[in-house]
RNA sequence: AGUCUCAUAGCUCAGUUGGUUAGAGCGCUACACUGAUAAUGUAGAGGUCCGCAGUUCAAAUCUGCGUGGGACUACCA
């Protein structure tokens, strides 16, 4: 036997197998090793962090980047994988405070920074051989054997260089800015912790909408403003945090907005006030039925807050307007203030959405009070401490929890006494419960609140231009998430705030002296040991400080040095006279994965050559919730370096649903595990469902009966195929010789067909692989390994595999079918690498020695080392493709009928007629006749005349040629056009043209405009479809009858012979009881019946031993089959 | 809240530059084929192309406004 016959199809089995020789010819290295040096397709790999179990959604992104890698690979490119960890960051250490069950508190108290760092470098590798069993059972080749990882000394000297080039490019400041903060915890948070599910929650909070009195040497102002003359006049501002409001330090109103100036009365004190609020907002607070037309008019009683409306003037009017500051304290005094403070500022933020129009202003508390601030000169307080109560000298509030932070048991909110208070004081204009939603810390379940905090940052908003005018040089798949996502981000670009107070993380090289003005940026190990030494020799420093340094050295020397805290906080450095010491944080680990491309190679102190060539990418790919993440740091990174994207290409993946479009989770059991699933139903099914089911950018609703499906359709056609060909190519011993192929142009029209239906499909898959368009690739070889080749062309081939001979025609056969399956196996391998392999070696082992001898493509052991199969576009008939489809069109319409009418296909019919305009179509119908009379069991094709009267013509305008001519007569012409008779249609064929009257227009149409088909022929069983009409004559006569009761005992001998195991070259006897009407069919179709079911004869027999009853048609009658 | 994205048959998806019977596969029903047989074919049922408005002779397709799902960014008085 040459081939190998399987019981099944196993794809599981399949990929073990391939998996261990994968290993076994270290095939992976060899598929870089072949590829020349020079031409290298450069692929990163995004850092994937071990410290949590991969799941199906990994599967996804990883299976696009395999398929591009061993896409290019194949076309001859050099592509290195170098896998990688993401080893750093807030996730690893709340995961290791969660295992150890401590706080940020306890980390240098209850246990030591270094004991905690060697904790965060355990868990972080934790789940590491998942990652690489998944990595291998999947199929996705990568390096694993030569990860970078951020944590060693190696990448994170790499990452000090690059700092501190930005840092030369002077491109980073250290700045105060407002941060999520949990008091509960005790800690800032991430935006990632703070978008954690459940986070966000609707509170109820007390709400105030509070008046600020205008101090009494502005008054003028305002009423020049306001074109008025009153004595005094309050702004109002809401606010949904009460407790910032003694912290507040300016009131800020839209330049644009234009505000009114209402004469009413303090709903609390019943007072005559006049306030200030956006015009557009008076109907919020005040009834509008209760304005009056004067001030006279104003009264107040119990019921009634009658209000005039004095003046309006614009926010721009009212700028630098001051007020009396609402809640004065000791502490909050303005000589506390740095800056200006308690006047009007204006900022583009404000709306008239909600609130008043004016926006109560704590730049301690608002990402936006702080900016408008700062812009505005104004100053800040922060009356409250990180434990989140007020500091003292606040009188009332000195001391109280903002909010519930410690579950006291009488716990009242400083929110409500604040109302109280200013309710009191007739500084209250309206106090209200208002439900919003507010972010909470995750862990502690408290409210966060927003806090000042110091941190580095990068001025990327420098170099906005820059990243904008590269990420137009990157092509986005899809484009939208580059221009829309990404490039509106790049758009509204803020400062990267890089530092973090955490403690596993890359450092921040920065030294600082403690009056700030001596500032030194690290770029390298060797460069630290250097100003280490050059500290030491100062001396200035202490003897402690000369010790812990000498001990940083000695770890280097003795090769065990860690750039890590805590021992890089214990480095004292000097410059120009002054001692530094270094700036505690550690860097954001975005930075770290953003910097892989020059880290990896520990660039610049190593591999300059290596990354030169690896810089920038040709490929990369991840979620497309990296778009602000790796795609962004990678961008940003390269541009302040190099001024150039650091990748060409990019694909960014959507979501993995569970099969009803929801988010997969633990808690909702719709998790997909891949270590079930893969050795389940295989890689290649799970790679193949996930590609062809929706392009990779869409979100895919992950249903595991799709795999299924997959396996079916795809595998199982194939696998069909296969065994097809090796049952009868085993019997025939037959190997393909390479040297000596039959030429294509003397095959026959079929397998012409098929061959140039491959080289479309090549066409396709290449075409969509170098557009990064996968699934249209996969979509593509579904279509042509179920429609083509296993439904038409092995389907109409089988009778030349049947002959006994080895004919030229049958060997054509044979060079044919394995052309295609070998051709499928590399078109289908970037994305079934295992499948792929299988086909290709099972096909081709038996020629290999052949091969390498003679030196032909198939002379490689894996079809991952073989090269890409040129398109051979001389081989492309398209003629022949539209010839073939229009036979399968014919055909499938020919089984309509019969269906229609109830024909078994057994049953032969007389003839087909189909109506032709001319010649040219009838040389069309014939040059498929012979295929079709085959396939649907028709006797002879009749062409009709046009002008034979035996088919009706119908007429249909041609819209898109007299839409532009006839405008808004179209839909009229289009009628009258339909229902044109037999006569018209005739004089548009003859003339060429025929005047049609529509509202009083005369147009003339041309033919090109009409479309003229055959629609029926009146008497016979007619279909018309497509352009196509064709009428089937189902008259029976006796021969007809008689030749299909005589299909039918084949089909019931075939039958027979494989119930009874009979080998398909074994001979036979039939027995059949004597009946005329069996007689006479015998007598007919004797012969042809022992051609088809190898009889040596067939005779009547009175007395049979095992008669088996049989239904043939009209006939019932007993038969015998016995083996020779 | 902003930005992006998606919405077509029960399900998963196609649908070219707008052009008149909106397609495929799965599933369902029925029938057939069968020297590939744990495969296959044919047919049938199944559509408010998310809604509304507009542009146009003509809209699943273009524009605007909504609704719903999802992602990201943020949380703002």
């Amino acid at each position: 036997m040459i081939y190998k016959e399987y019981k099944g199809l196993n794809l599981p089995e399949i990929e073990k197998d391939v998996l261990q020789f994968w290993e076994q010819n270290v095939i992976f290295q060899q598929s870089i090793d072949s590829r020349p040096d020079d031409k290298s397709f450069v692929f990163y790999e995004g850092p994937p962090s071990a410290n949590g179990l991969p799941g199906i959604h990994h599967v996804v992104g990883r299976t696009i980047k395999d398929i591009f890698c061993r896409y290019k690979t194949l076309q001859g490119f050099r592509v290195e994988r170098k896998g990688g960890w993401d080893t750093h960051g807030l996730p690893v250490e709340l995961k290791v405070e969660q295992e150890l069950g401590i706080t940020k508190e306890d980390i240098g108290t209850k246990i030591s920074i270094e004991e905690y760092n060697v904790k965060c470098r355990e868990t972080v590798m934790q789940f590491k051989s998942q990652w690489d069993d998944l990595t291998k059972i999947m199929g996705f080749w990568l390096d694993l054997e030569h990860p970078y990882m951020t944590f060693e000394n190696g990448y994170i000297e790499s990452v000090w260089y690059i700092i501190s080039e930005i840092y030369k490019k002077n491109l980073m400041y250290k700045g105060y800015t407002i941060q999520p903060y949990s008091p509960a915890a005790g800690t800032g948070l991430s935006t990632h912790e703070l978008n954690q599910p459940g986070s966000y929650r609707d509170v109820t909070d007390t709400t105030i909408v509070a008046c600020f009195e205008v101090e009494s040497c502005c008054i003028d102002k305002l009423n020049v403003a306001f074109n008025t003359k009153l004595e005094n006049a309050h702004f109002l501002a809401w606010t949904t945090t009460p407790w910032t409001l003694p912290s507040n330090t300016a009131l800020t109103v839209g330049a644009k907005i234009e505000y009114a100036l209402v004469a009413s009365f303090n709903p609390y004190t019943k007072a005559r006030q006049n306030f200030i609020l956006a015009k557009e907002l008076i109907s919020k607070w005040f009834k509008p039925e209760q304005e009056v037309q004067s001030i006279e008019e104003l009264a107040v009683d119990e019921k009634t807050f009658n209000y005039f409306v004095v003046g309006t003037a614009l926010g721009s009017a009212l700028k630098g307007i001051m007020y009396h500051q609402l809640l004065p304290f000791e502490a909050n005094s303005a000589d506390k203030i740095e800056g200006k403070s308690f006047q009007v500022i204006t900022g583009d933020f404000v709306t008239t959405t909600d609130g008043t129009g004016i926006v109560h202003t704590a730049p301690s508390f608002g990402v936006d009070d702080r900016k408008v601030a700062k812009e505005n000169g104004i100053g800040s307080l922060t009356m409250v401490d990180l434990e989140g109560k007020f500091i003292q000298g606040m009188g009332f509030l000195s001391g109280r929890y903002v909010k519930d932070y410690r579950d006291e048991k009488d716990y009242k909110s400083p929110d409500v006494d604040i109302a109280i208070e200013l309710k009191t004081k007739g500084l209250a204009f309206n106090v209200q419960k208002y439900v919003h939603s507010y972010p909470h810390c995750w862990r502690t379940d408290k409210p966060v609140i927003y806090y000042p905090m110091d941190s580095w940052f990068i001025r990327t908003t420098s170099v906005k231009d820059q990243l904008i005018a590269n990420n137009k040089k990157i092509n986005w798949k899809p484009e939208s998430t580059g221009t829309g996502r990404f490039g509106q981000w790049l758009e509204n670009i803020q400062d990267w705030n890089l530092t973090r107070s955490r403690f596993w993380g890359i450092p921040l090289p920065i030294w600082k002296s403690k009056n700030n003005e001596e500032l030194c940026c690290i770029g390298g190990q060797q460069d630290l040991l250097t100003h280490i030494g050059n500290a030491n020799a100062s001396g200035l420093l202490s003897a402690e400080e000369v010790v812990e340094n000498e001990k940083f050295k000695a770890d280097f020397s003795a090769g065990k040095g860690d750039l890590h805290k805590p021992f890089i906080d214990r480095v004292t450095l000097v410059q120009n006279g002054q001692v530094l010491k270094r700036e505690e944080d550690v860097i954001d680990v975005w930075f770290d994965s953003g910097s892989m491309p020059y880290a990896q190679w520990n660039y610049p102190f190593s591999n300059q050559d290596k990354f030169k060539q690896a810089y920038p990418a040709d490929f990369i790919a991840e979620g497309v919730d990296q778009t602000r993440g790796w795609f962004y740091t990678l961008h940003t990174i390269s541009t302040i370096l190099y001024d150039q994207p650091a990748y060409k290409n990019v694909v960014s993946n959507g979501l993995v649903l569970d099969k009803n479009g929801e988010k997969m989770s633990k808690r909702k059991g719709n998790v997909i595990n891949p270590f079930d699933a893969i050795p389940k139903y295989g890689a290649d099914a799970i790679r193949w469902y996930i590609i062809s089911n929706s392009a990779p950018w869409e979100n895919l609703k992950f249903d595991i009966n799709g795999v299924d499906e997959v396996k079916r359709k795809l595998f199982g056609t194939l696998y069909n195929t296969y065994s097809f060909f090796t049952l009868y190519a085993n019997i025939d011993q037959f190997v393909l010789d390479e040297m000596n192929v039959t030429p294509i142009r003397e095959r026959t029209e079929l397998d012409r067909w098929i061959i140039s239906k491959l080289n479309t499909l090549k066409k396709e898959v290449q075409e969509a692989l170098e557009n990064y368009e996968p699934t249209d690739a996969a979509r593509a070889i579904d279509t042509f390994v179920d429609r083509n080749l296993s439904n038409w062309y092995v389907r109409l081939c089988r009778r030349r595999f049947w002959k006994n001979d080895v004919s030229a025609d049958k060997r054509a056969a044979y060079e044919t079918l394995y052309e295609c399956l070998m051709t499928v196996a590399q078109l289908m391998s970037p994305i079934a690498p295992f499948f792929g392999e299988w086909l290709y070696q099972t096909l081709s082992n038996p020629l290999r020695e052949n091969a390498v001898k003679n030196n032909t493509p198939l002379r490689h052991i894996s079809v991952h080392l073989t090269t890409w199969a040129p398109i051979e576009e001389e081989y492309i008939d398209l003629n022949l493709e539209r010839r073939v489809e229009l036979a399968q069109d014919v055909s499938s319409m020919i089984l309509s009928l019969r269906k229609k009418e109830q024909i078994k296909v057994r049953q032969p019919l007389q003839k087909a007629m189909i109506p032709v305009l001319n010649e040219q179509e009838k040389m069309l119908y014939q040059s498929i006749e012979d295929i079709v009379k085959a396939e649907v069991n028709v006797k002879e094709f009749e062409y009709v005349d046009e002008n034979s009267g035996l088919f009706v013509k119908s007429a249909k305008a041609n819209f898109k040629l007299l839409g532009k001519k006839l405008g808004k007569d179209m839909a009229a012409i289009a009628k009258k056009i339909a229902e044109f008779d037999q006569n018209q249609i005739n004089q548009v064929e003859r003339e060429g043209k025929i005047n049609i009257e529509e509202g009083g227009v005369n147009y003339e149409l041309v033919k090109a405009e009409i479309e003229i088909s055959t629609s029926d022929m009146p008497g016979f069983l007619v279909v018309s479809e497509n352009g196509i009409t064709l009428a089937l004559d189902i008259s029976m006569t006796e021969d007809l009858l008689d030749e299909g009761v005589a299909r039918e005992l084949i089909n019931k001998v075939q039958n027979y012979r494989k119930d009874q195991n009979f080998n398909v070259t074994d001979r036979i006897k039939i027995n059949y009881a004597p009946e005329s009407n069996m007689d006479r069919v015998i007598k007919k179709f004797g012969s042809f019946i022992s051609t088809e079911v190898l009889a040596n004869e067939i005779e009547p027999s009175a007395s049979m031993q095992k008669p088996l009853d049989v239904e043939l048609n009209e006939i019932n009658t007993k038969i015998e089959i016995s083996k020779l």
